[in-house]
DNA sequence: GCAATGCGTGTCAGTGACTGACAAGTCCGT
DNA sequence: ACGGACTTGTCAGTCACTGACACGCATTGC
């Protein structure tokens, strides 16, 4: 009877097109003007549909950008649940950050051309970090159970682990970008792991 | 005399004190009313001056706020250059970190209900972040000189160190927070930084 | 003393990110 | 064909922020 969740499921699906749709042209321009010097309005005109629109689909500009990445916390919060659960807090955590810097890896020239564009957008970072945060939501709930001492202490060591696992895979990927993309991030997050564990 | 010298001296005087005036008032409206409820008009109004006049002193509504951070960065960054260069990175950093515990538990009234306000003005996370990310490059390099291992990982490896280091800080203040001032900082920031290198 | 200079400030106009309200159009099941 | 759910454009308005200009006040040079 043609249910009206159906109809739903199918809205749901061109909503998520469209919103993809007007991330590419965004991050297209962003890419080639620079992110700052990108209207919302720009942005519009290229997909052909007003500003008013647009934030329809996003609710700051800056998503249209960093949108995408709460999709990735969740990806890798997933993969360090498939850990299993006698490994460790840190080595959960690294393996699970291998399959992120996989994706990474996939697509060097997109990505490379991304990270460059965040490199002289100083607005971004700001957001970049605070999406991060909120990755560590994601991760601390499985971390707390990889630790031992104190029961109250646990979900606070938890978050400190992954902000700090977070810390090297920034500098890591930061290395990569830096270097054009020949530095392999997978060595370098492990040797800042073991640096961080010193 | 009155040379031109004392002249700007005196400018940059009153320049800075009107500074402190105008973030006393930002803070207190913030703290009463709200960071986002409050708008820079307001502000302007509360220490009898045009808005245009108030980012004259402030760069943005933000720095109102966490302005004073870039000095406390430096404070940390100093009082690391302190410590002896036989200490190990980690340890030189944590020590490091004593002291800016100590400021926040000499006035913990008013730093209690900063970071109350900081909680409901998720606008304020972003820029609190970016900061502390200023705050490592202070750091890295006297980090650096602690290590050991490959010279052109040094670096990195402080980064990271140092990233981590702010993070067990943030966590262990935000529990200092949460208890409403109970658990001392500096007891839960020794069992984070443990934990991490766990 | 007096003009010149420098600096702080207010005002005004303008941009850009965002929001609320309303009207018009489209798609869908009945 | 009708009614409702949903999408979109338009318009007006807020707020953070910026550039330009003019005024006033204090210090400086003569």
């Amino acid at each position: 009877m043609a249910d009206t969740r159906r109809n739903s499921a199918l809205r749901e699906l061109t909503r998520q097109a469209v919103r993809a749709r007007i991330a590419e042209a965004a991050m297209a321009l962003f890419v080639a003007n620079g992110y700052e010097r990108t209207t919302v309005d720009h942005v519009a005109e290229s997909v052909g549909m007003s500003a008013r629109s647009v934030f329809r689909y996003f609710p700051t500009k800056e998503d249209m950008v960093v949108g995408h990445l709460d999709e990735v916390g969740v990806k890798i919060a997933d993969a360090l649940e498939a850990r299993p659960t006698t490994e460790s807090a840190w080595t959960a955590v690294r393996h699970a950050l291998k399959h992120h810097i996989e994706e990474l890896a996939a697509d060097p020239e997109t990505n490379l051309a991304i990270a460059t564009m965040l490199i002289d957008a100083p607005s971004l970072l700001p957001a970049l970090l605070a999406k991060q945060a909120r990755w560590v939501d994601g991760l601390a709930p499985n971390l707390t159970q990889r630790l031992d001492g104190p029961l109250n202490l646990r979900p606070l060591k938890a978050r400190a682990i992954a902000f700090a696992a977070l810390a090297c895979l920034n500098n890591a990927v930061d290395e990569w970008t830096r270097t054009g993309g020949a530095k392999p991030v997978g060595r370098t997050l492990d040797a800042l792991i073991a640096a961080v564990r010193g």
